[in-house]
RNA sequence: GUCCCCAUCGUCUAGAGGCCUAGGACACCUCCCUUUCACGGAGGCGACCGGGGUUCGAAUCCCCGUGGGGACGCCA
């Protein structure tokens, strides 16, 4: 049987971290059995549902390369045909009107968890054979309800859990038609992926309760049973639970924050994920490699810190173009015809950046004059050593202009000075780029160009 | 409260009864490289939640605790 699986977010908010995650396994296992990859907008909560949501959701699955096969397919446009198996089941006798009121089932579920047992419907309006059922109160219109089996086991073989089992005196009727006929969440999820052929639902494991409930319901249908793998939930960095307002930010974000797609894939695909010993590898590797077995079931901690440095493995063996066009992109006040070749600014400053915003943090100085920070200036440059450095500006002038011929030149001095290296290095470095550390100076030096260079030390 | 799930270094994880005096990665520490800071290289520190079983043998299987999480909506 061909493949088929599905990511069906909720647009009520970005795609963050977890969600990301969630569609990266997905996506992987229909790419690894050769399937489809679907998507699905679950927008019936239309008081929460927003199109910015819908843009966003879509957004963060391009930036990620999470490409799908088909979709996306958007419930509210579908509500024909719920409404449809909706009158099959109530005709089938597998689902029925019930009249409660809110504040009827309200008060139910305040005595059920007054008595320490689990709230849930108590099927007043069920019918039952021989049953009476209430006389129907006026002005009211009637949310519909499954008809829940009362009996036996639900159980499945999760593909990341195990087998799990549930009782269904565990379970209630649910309601599955709000009171203005629209369709609710677990239906609708039904119907759906029965109808789109969904093999493999793959989601996270707030959602092992809705399970049974689902599996009754395609039961009722006649539908086939999918097979079911829940990916337990990330944790924020100081290992509680992602919110709002709590750490859970867009994927998005990382983008902004100077994180590679690639880099937020390979550490997204190794939380929770394991083949072996591998640390780093490539979505097609990953895509050959993925599979259910190797999920832990257990909840995983984020941590920046493994993050940053796969992003900074990421930004070694990114092209310099791909580089230099996200540093432009992050400095637009920067006039980059002012100074050297970008390009090769970014070769010198690649490896020392976890970010591109560090990246591009870290070359502004060859293209405006720095901002010197005074305690190294004061460090450094030295009242003695400053007639040694403008005799070597002097002879600047008339090197050839290579960091070889240049580096020579530094050493030279040195000897004819008897000082150590750095006491040139370090208030040249300071002089030319403001901080106490930067790249190797010879290097910069070949870059900032003779004049710039000569420019910048006759200042002191 | 009820039901469900989870439990190996600080963190992500390897581990499907003997290969485990528990392996890798991030972080941390030391050393090397070096012109500063990084990068890179070599080392180091560091874990099987507790208690009972089963077994010749358990991180691995079972039970009971403990701890953590999730669900209990006319939200998804």
């Amino acid at each position: 049987m061909t493949v088929r699986t599905r990511f069906a977010p909720s647009p009520t908010g970005f795609l963050h971290i977890g969600g990301a995650r969630t569609a990266l396994f997905s996506w992987a296992y229909a790419r690894k059995n050769k399937g489809s990859f679907i998507l699905r907008i679950e927008d019936t909560d239309v008081a929460r549902s927003t199109p910015e949501a819908v843009q966003a959701i879509l957004d963060g699955m391009n930036w990620l390369g999470l490409d799908w096969d088909e979709g996306p397919f958007y419930q509210m446009q579908r509500m024909d045909r719920y409404k449809q198996v909706l009158q099959q089941m109530l005709d089938a006798g597998n689902a029925y009107h019930c009249y409660s009121s809110k504040e009827e089932l309200e008060a139910l579920r305040e005595q059920q968890m007054a008595q320490n047992i689990k709230p849930r419907y108590d099927g007043r309006w069920r019918p039952e054979p021989g049953k009476t059922l209430p006389a129907i109160p006026q002005g009211i219109s009637p949310v519909i309800r499954f008809r829940n089996p009362q009996a036996g086991l639900v159980s499945w073989n999760d593909l990341v859990k195990g087998t799990i089992s549930i009782s269904n005196e565990e379970l209630d009727d649910l309601i599955i038609a709000r009171a203005d006929g629209t369709p609710t969440y677990n239906f609708c999820v039904v119907v759906d992926d029965w109808e789109m052929g969904i093999t493999q639902v793959i989601r996270g494991d707030d959602h092992v309760n809705n399970t049974p409930r689902q599996i009754n319901m395609l039961m009722a249908l006649g539908a086939a049973i999918p097979q079911y793998a829940h990916l337990s939930m990330i944790l924020g960095d100081d290992g509680q639970k992602l919110s709002k307002r709590h750490g859970a930010v867009s994927v998005m974000q990382y983008d902004e924050d100077g994180y590679l797609p690639e880099a937020v894939l390979n550490y997204l695909a190794r939380l929770g994920w394991s083949h072996g010993d591998d640390e780093v590898f490539s979505m097609d590797q990953f895509c050959a490699w993925f599979d259910l077995d190797h999920i832990t079931p257990s909840a995983a901690q984020f941590n920046t810190e493994k993050l940053n440095w796969l992003n900074a493995h990421y930004i070694k063996q990114a092209d310099a173009g791909y580089l230099a066009d996200e540093v432009k992109k992050r400095q637009p006040a920067l006039n980059f015809e002012s100074g050297p070749e970008l390009l090769k600014v970014v070769e010198l400053y690649r490896e020392r950046a976890n970010t591109l915003n560090e990246l591009a943090a870290g070359i502004v100085y060859f293209y405006q004059l720095p901002v010197i920070d005074e305690a190294a200036a004061a460090k450094h440059i030295s009242p003695e050593i400053l007639p040694v450095i403008h005799a070597l500006s002097d002879a600047l002038a008339m090197v050839e202009w290579t960091a070889a011929a240049i580096h020579e030149l530094i050493q030279k001095s040195v000897t004819d000075h008897a000082l150590k290296f750095p006491k040139l290095a370090m208030p040249l470095r300071v002089m030319l780029t403001g901080a106490g550390q930067s790249p190797a100076i010879d290097a910069v030096m070949e870059l900032l160009g003779r004049d710039e260079v000569i420019r910048r030390i006759r200042a002191f």
